[in-house]
DNA sequence: CTGAAAGCGCTAACAT
DNA sequence: ATGTTAGCGCTTTCAG
């Protein structure tokens, strides 16, 4: 068997030189044309592939992008993926997953790969920098790297993102539009921003409708499913169950909603259930979920485009890019059973 | 800003060759003691990184691998992307995800990354070749490939797979032990072998078991969920109905579980249904779907053992790899209401 | 055990 | 418009 093909090959073969070759190849629009036409049927004929390691080398590009998230098992980041991989094609990078599972190893891992070439750019989905210490502020500025989904506050890049408030503060109002009085929430874990921003959201709603949060009204969770069970559980232990819960994500609702079953109430009928998030097959099961609606796959697009940016050198605004959520009213939300007035 | 530190830095601030540095820094054991450590204090010091292209172009190897799949956007490779990433770590390579969208330039495309150097090796999970003319014949022999999940006859490439046509029998022989006997089938896309092989355990079942598959019994899908729902109310429609349903994967199995429902019919009570893959949130619905397991990321685990045994120039059997599934029984089988035989 | 030298395959100045 | 030359940063013979 022939070994590969190198520039050289098809240069002496048509006794052209290596760089015209290299010219012709990448369309740098500087050949002529009998001889362009002559290299790229040579290449055809040879099969020839540039060999990327050696063009990295010498452009000092990787034409590679890295996504790091927290979890590559979580669906949510998919349709995210699936945006940024089209953008990425679009501009001719390849993506790389990275996956934290909130070890801080592996954060600083990928922030390196940025370092040694591995990638151009990163998009960063993990809501927070390396926590090994020191290592943020070693950072060297204008690093090209993009905050999509979650916020670093201080952080310096650029950000894409939704209003977790805003939203959430909809959704609960769709519930109090509805009748409702007595609404709890289920948190994420509140050591993160986008938690506590989707919680805040929940509270003024609540306070601008003049609702009291009673104790207990508050549970605070972690974005699991089982969780989602456990904590609605011990809302309808509470002396004063709640009418309608809003759940910080998809997951916990659907443990929720399980949980509410199993106690033989029914959704939404003695109960109303809102999620956040939309993830895959909410709009699917029985009944389909409210939700608040990201949007996901324009999150990866946008992140996508504000990164190529930054790798060509511009200037971004430090303004975050903020998206529309949608709230998406389905079958398990409705007027509380007995419409007392509190 | 001061340019990052190459390895000629390091081997001039302390007085030692190139050479020196790049083996001390590579663990070749060729580096004596007081040397050793000074090149590992110095490196640490200036936050060295090696070039990647640079090595990569060097040693002619990437390290990194590319997994394909045809839809990015299902949870379905999730779990396999665990598997293979978690094993592709811990060998220090990176995974590349690649999208085909069953998309033949895209298919194509991806198997040329191989070839430039993008990747050293391929996990393939399209269940085919790149489709553009004479190009898989083409293709060298003894390409660092595995094929996973899916099987692509004659393709001379080491396989992972489950055994689909057993596990369909199994799934159709627990209908048939429940005391079924009128069982429909809902298929997968029948170009496919996957698909072909599932029909064919749910025919060889319903055979051994003395059992007709009427006109009409077998409907012919896509594994997309609305399908599911259609293709579930047209064997509603049916002069007489199943009692049960074994649908090829989980989703149409969804969507038919939803149209059951939607037409007052009670699953199980009124009719069971049987799904396959059992996907994220399966086990967590109302009621939890009986459905068959595949171990995906143990498959793509194997997948990537494979793989790294061809890399370091090992011939593999021929033989596929199978894997075990596991019939997980849940909520929504159960004996047939009226129990007539026949 | 360490150093000198070569070269992986490509592209970018510079020259013509 | 094309050729010549150099070099990206690393690893690996080959010497010593």
């Amino acid at each position: 068997m022939t070994r590969r093909p190198r520039i050289k090959d098809i240069a002496e073969r048509l006794g052209v030189s290596p760089a015209t070759v290299s010219r012709a190849l990448s369309d740098t629009g500087l050949v002529a044309e009998p001889t362009l036409s002559r290299i790229r049927d040579a290449a055809s004929a040879l099969d020839y592939r540039p060999n990327v390691s050696a063009r990295n080398l010498r452009t000092r590009r990787a034409m590679a992008v890295l996504m790091v998230v927290r979890d590559v098992g979580n669906p949510f980041y998919l349709e995210i993926l699936k945006g940024v991989e089209a953008a990425a094609r679009a501009a001719g990078y390849s993506v790389l997953m990275g996956n934290t599972e909130n070890d801080p190893d592996r954060e600083r891992q990928y922030f390196d790969m940025l370092r040694d070439g591995h990638a151009d750019g990163m998009i960063l989905m993990t809501g927070k920098l390396p926590s090994a210490p020191g290592y943020a502020e070693r950072l060297p500025k204008g690093l090209p790297v993009v905050v999509a989904l979650e916020m670093i506050e201080g952080s310096g890049f650029p950000h894409v993102q939704i209003d977790n408030e805003a939203a959430a503060a909809e959704a609960v109002r769709h519930l109090i539009g509805l009748g409702h009085r007595r609404i709890a929430h289920i948190a994420g874990p509140l050591p993160e921003v986008m938690s506590q921003r989707r919680r805040d959201g929940f509270r003024r709603a609540m306070a601008e409708a003049g609702l009291a949060v009673p104790d207990g009204y508050e549970q605070r969770g972690d974005y699991l499913l089982q969780t989602g069970r456990t904590l609605c559980r011990a809302l309808l232990d509470l002396p004063e169950p709640p009418t309608a819960i809003f759940v910080a994500n998809d997951e916990m609702a659907f443990g929720a909603i399980h949980e509410l079953r199993r106690s033989g109430l029914d959704v939404p009928g003695d109960v109303s259930v809102v999620g956040f998030d939309d993830i895959y097959l909410s709009a699917a099961l029985f009944p389909p979920l409210t939700t608040v609606s990201q949007p996901r796959a324009e999150i990866g697009r946008q992140a996508m485009r504000l990164l190529l940016r930054m790798l060509s050198g511009e200037a971004l605004p430090a303004r975050p890019l903020v998206l529309a959520t949608e709230l998406k009213v389905r079958g398990t939300t409705a007027p509380p059973r007995a419409t007392v007035s509190n």
